[in-house]
DNA sequence: GCCCTGATTGTTATTGAATATCAAGTCATC
DNA sequence: GATGACTTGATATTCAATAACAATCAGGGC
């Protein structure tokens, strides 16, 4: 959460132990590539773009054509490993990968950090809301744009 | 709201009307232009990409480019009498314009009818939310996935 | 081992979404 | 009718995402 007070290495070592354990679990392929999207995606706190993801992954060698990016972004999001920002066409790595759920963000418009909310009563006035409309509820995406509290002062 | 059982060009009037009282109202400027735009984002009321506005509007006459759809759209948003929908790259004519805000939506994932949430109640829960994790609160979006009344049956 | 099959990655090309930049036109005001 | 702010036109480019097809890889049955 306070990316300016912690060892980023151990959060990145963390989400590829738990994106490699998860895989085996359940069977899919957590290849070396999609190891290393998910790697360069954890690089920040901040949501990244599929193109930075694209030049950081390029770094070093010929460079790698969108789509390679772009699939291996979409297991990633299928299995939980990340989040798409809609507001900013951004991604971003989960630090809940165990439960499959869809992320509620606040997103700072000074620092650009993001944080995800995990309270279940937002979810649950959501759930109610999309009822009283007389919709049945399949997902949502809510994207809080403010000013976190270490820039405010 | 339901689509199919009204005359959608009261829709368009209405808009367009309110759209023209405001603007007189603000001292900001009706053109030709933004009115035609505003007109073509009310054709139906799914959502409308850009380029299927400027698709429309280049009908009959040369074909207009890409920054004079934005730029028209960017006032419109602006104004308060259009959202964009950001899961989709969308944009919707807003039912409520006298008073600014930005929309909380319902999309139906069978038929893209879209419904505009007004209700109060969530906006003071997604403002709690912000405040409860240190953020000042400037902006949200909020997007439900799920099918309607309508196409559930 | 070898073949078959499905999944993954590579490659080329294209579409779609949005913006940067500068030129030309419009319009009210002095 | 000259001035300056706003609006629109026009050209080019960047960024975001996908389509389509070829090549490669992993595992199972023979
Ligand atoms: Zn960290
Ligand atoms: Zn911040
Ligand atoms: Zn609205
Ligand atoms: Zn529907």
């Amino acid at each position: 959460m306070l990316k300016h007070k912690h060892d980023h290495n151990v959060c990145i070592e963390t989400a590829l132990e738990a994106a490699q354990k998860i895989c085996e679990k359940r069977e899919t392929r957590f290849t070396p590539l999609r190891r290393r999207v998910l790697e360069l995606v954890w690089t920040k706190h901040e949501p990244i773009t599929a193109y930075e993801v694209l030049d950081l992954l390029s770094e070093g060698q010929k460079r790698v054509a969108p789509p390679t990016v772009y699939r291996a972004l979409d297991f990633l999001i299928e299995e939980g490993f990340v989040h798409r920002i809609e507001s900013l066409n951004a991604f971003v790595g989960c630090s809940d990968p165990e439960h499959k759920h869809q992320g509620h963000f606040m997103i700072c418009t000074k620092c650009s950090n993001v944080t995800e909310m995990n309270e279940a009563s937002l979810h649950s006035v959501i759930e109610r809301a999309a009822k009283e409309n007389g919709y049945t509820y399949e997902n949502s995406i809510l994207e809080i744009a403010g000013v976190c509290a270490n820039c405010r002062n």
